[in-house]
DNA sequence: CGGGAAAAGCTTTTT
DNA sequence: GCTTTTCCCG
């Protein structure tokens, strides 16, 4: 039953005995299936308890996906499960061993915003200057070592910069200890470290979890590889699926070799390739396996599928980013007149700044479209300081939240105030919130300024006492308001204000929606729905009605499927990126990234690039990329007109204006009295008024009016 | 404290 | 070059 509808191979990793699977599961071959086949195989013919089974992902979507599938095949409720995100498990790890883990019970999670206003004031408190110790670099330093699992005390300096680091490193874990607040980091550093220290826990866990299953493990880290052998323990099943040939995350800590240290610290272990694809046509499939094919120490895996051939891979050169633009929209308008809507369709990219120029264009025709990792809702400013609020209310020693709030809104408590409450800090070895009290007894500022502490702090503590008895919702509408955050946000004009008041109200609602599906744990609510925020911001999906063409990066395209997809930008310099063309390793990363992009896609695939590009404010010549040179020539269709600029676009509001009809066109080569011979790079406006922009061969770029030229 | 000017980035991102 | 952040002064 359980089996069904499955094929071999899938089958075999589903019903595999007990014991250490790898399953190679390459792209579009059915590895989210396969899981949770596995965990209805488990509980069913096997007879283990769910609770008894563990299940991680990298991201929440990832996980609620897993859980809601099983809750279908099982047809129980999986909510007791520990089907989740490593750190959304270490979390509920943690909650659960507060004590034994030396943390307050209403412990705060920081994001990497506040994490680093929490570096950047540990490095005031150490006298350092910001500018030769940059928090930034200090963050990544920290985040490191513990991602290596050291301790500040295991971390051996090489040199002065990382004695520096070091020490802000302790310096920082102090901070967090004191204000009670932990990183995301943390979450997963502290976990071990509570395993690894404390025998009972893990004995308890180890002989709890009979079966763990893990998704992505390829982009899994030291910690995260640490963290999963202690939970393993000698004596428990655990399976992994990834791909190494998807390993795109190297340059934030992903260590591919832990698929290959898998075999090795998990005896018997036994690998299953999953091989057929059920996405893309065979020509696709041919032309990524092609390309994949030229990177070393793969474990080897060759995708194929019992689909047609389907269509040549269409690859457009265009002149300059704005021709490449307007061809990719110039597609979209045909593929509209046929059976595909246009969230069907995807346009790719290696870097976010390549969106502006395909933003603009597709503006121009008036299509709808979507740019995903954007902003996301929970870490806007004007959320953050909502949330710093409830934090305050939840915990006030959490420093990050008191830095956040004490001046916002505005309330005359400039940085000199503040300067003086750090410093006292610092000497009683107390929170800001406690130097501020105590401070505040003994009129240590000046009569304006002690003032507005007072309000402050009679503020902070109204607020506590009246929200003492309300629910979730009301708190929070409750402290929107007697912060004065709705004022001031109020005043705030135009439209961004606006928005800012709207997110504001929609946060009421979310705490409304929270406490309505229930908080999942015996937490308070309001921490529950704290670390809720901080952990499980939800990046919004495209709503189910919207019908537009959506624009990502290829590293957020990874793990979804469009019918048609637009790789832009498919240059040398861009991708590869200039960054990662001088090391073997790097540039391996960068075909594998080429590779997830090209698999992405199911019917149709363009590959486009353009030969003049302006990057970093300069204009640069390019080659094609050296992964269009990769694929086999017969499976490519090469476009090498470019694109007649176009139909009128429908005239809408705000739409840009149009290009210029008739005398010029992108590419064209034209004549000035003057400058010599060109090539018109752009057009602007039209009419007399129409601005055309040049490259001429003698004398460079120039913009100038239409009427000066004369066609070739 | 807010607005404008100067300066600093500038690959990819989840939790 | 363009956008975001920081700085400085009225």
């Amino acid at each position: 039953m359980i089996l069904d509808s499955l094929n071999s191979a899938q089958q075999e990793a589903v019903s595999a005995p007990l014991g250490h699977q790898l399953i190679l599961a390459g792209a579009g071959s059915g590895k989210t299936r396969v899981l949770t086949h596995r965990i209805a195989w488990l509980v069913q013919r096997e007879q283990i308890s769910p609770l008894q089974i563990m299940a991680v992902t990298f991201t929440n979507k990832a996980a609620n996906e897993m859980r809601t599938r099983i809750e279908h095949l099982l047809r129980v409720p999986a909510k007791t499960m520990w089907i989740g995100t490593f750190h959304g498990l270490s979390h509920r790890f943690l909650r659960a061993h507060w004590q034994e883990a030396n943390l307050p019970q209403t412990f705060q999670i920081l994001d990497s915003d506040d994490q680093l206003r929490m570096v950047r004031r540990v490095i005031h408190s150490l006298n350092l200057d910001e500018d030769r110790y940059p928090p930034k670099e200090a963050r990544w330093f920290i985040n490191a070592q513990k991602e290596e699992g050291r301790d500040p005390h295991q971390v051996i300096p090489h040199d002065m910069a990382s004695q520096t680091y070091l020490n802000v490193y302790q310096a920082y874990q102090a901070a967090c200890q004191r204000a009670g607040v932990i990183d995301f980091t943390d979450l997963l550093f502290k976990t071990c470290k509570l395993l690894q220290s404390n025998a009972n826990l893990r004995q308890h866990y180890q002989e709890r979890f009979r079966c763990i299953l893990v998704d992505e493990f390829q982009d899994t880290n030291t910690i995260q590889y640490m963290w999963l052998k202690l939970f393993a323990g000698e004596a428990n099943a655990v399976m992994i699926v990834g791909d190494d040939d998807q390993s795109i995350y190297g340059w934030r800590g992903a260590r591919i070799e832990n698929i290959h240290r898998f075999s090795n610290d998990f005896p018997g272990a036994k690998t299953i390739r999953l091989e057929q694809n059920y996405r893309s046509t065979g020509t696709i499939l041919k032309a990524a396996n092609a390309l994949i094919a030229k990177n070393t120490g793969r474990l080897g895996k060759n995708l194929w599928t019992d689909d047609k051939d389907g269509e040549p891979i269409t690859v457009y050169s265009g002149f300059n980013e704005t021709d490449e633009a307007f061809f990719i929209v110039n597609r979209i308008r045909e593929l509209r007149q046929t059976d595909y809507r246009l969230r069907d369709i995807a346009i790719l990219y290696r870097s976010n700044a390549q969106s502006r120029v395909l933003e603009e264009a597709l503006m121009q025709f008036g299509i709808p479209y979507r740019v995903y990792g954007g902003l996301r809702y929970f870490d806007r400013a004007e959320i953050k300081d909502a949330l710093a609020y409830l934090r305050m209310l939840a915990n006030p020693s959490d420093d990050s939240a008191f830095e956040r709030i004490i001046n916002t809104p505005t309330r005359g408590i400039g940085d000199r105030t503040v300067t003086a409450i750090r410093e006292h800090a610092r000497e009683a070895n107390a929170t800001l919130w406690q130097a501020l009290l105590q401070l505040s007894g003994k009129q240590f500022f000046a009569a304006r300024a002690h003032q507005s502490l007072e309000a402050f702090v009679n503020l902070i503590q109204s607020m506590s006492d009246k929200t003492q008895t309300m629910t979730l919702d009301k708190q929070v509408e409750y402290v929107l308001r007697a912060s004065g955050l709705i004022e001031h946000y109020r005043k705030e004009k135009g439209e961004k204000g606006l928005t800012r008041l709207e997110n504001l109200e929609e946060l009421i609602n979310a705490a409304h929606q929270f406490i309505q599906e229930g908080t999942p744990d015996d937490m308070p609510p309001l921490a529950a729905f704290l670390a809720y925020a901080a952990l499980e911001s939800s990046d919004e999906q495209a709503n189910e009605h919207d019908d537009c063409v959506q624009l990502m990066t290829l590293h957020s395209a990874k793990g979804l499927e469009f019918p048609v997809v637009f790789l832009a930008g498919c240059e040398e310099e861009l991708f590869p990126h200039y960054l990662c063309m001088h090391d073997p390793k790097a540039l391996e990363e960068e075909r594998r990234l080429c590779y997830v992009g090209m698999t992405r896609a199911e019917k149709k695939l363009f590959m486009t690039y353009a030969e003049l590009r302006r990057m970093h404010g300069k204009e640069a010549y390019h080659k094609p990329s050296r992964f269009l040179h990769e694929l086999p020539p017969e499976l490519i269709t090469e476009v090498r007109f470019r694109t007649k600029v176009s139909p009128r676009p429908m005239p809408i509001a705000n739409s840009y204006k149009p290009e210029a009809e008739g005398k010029f066109r992108i590419g064209q080569e034209v004549q000035h009295r003057i400058f010599g011979d060109g090539t018109v790079l752009s057009l602007e406006g039209d009419g007399e008024d129409m601005k055309v922009k040049v490259r001429f061969a003698k004398v460079g770029t120039k913009t100038l009016i239409g009427s000066y030229l004369n066609p070739k």
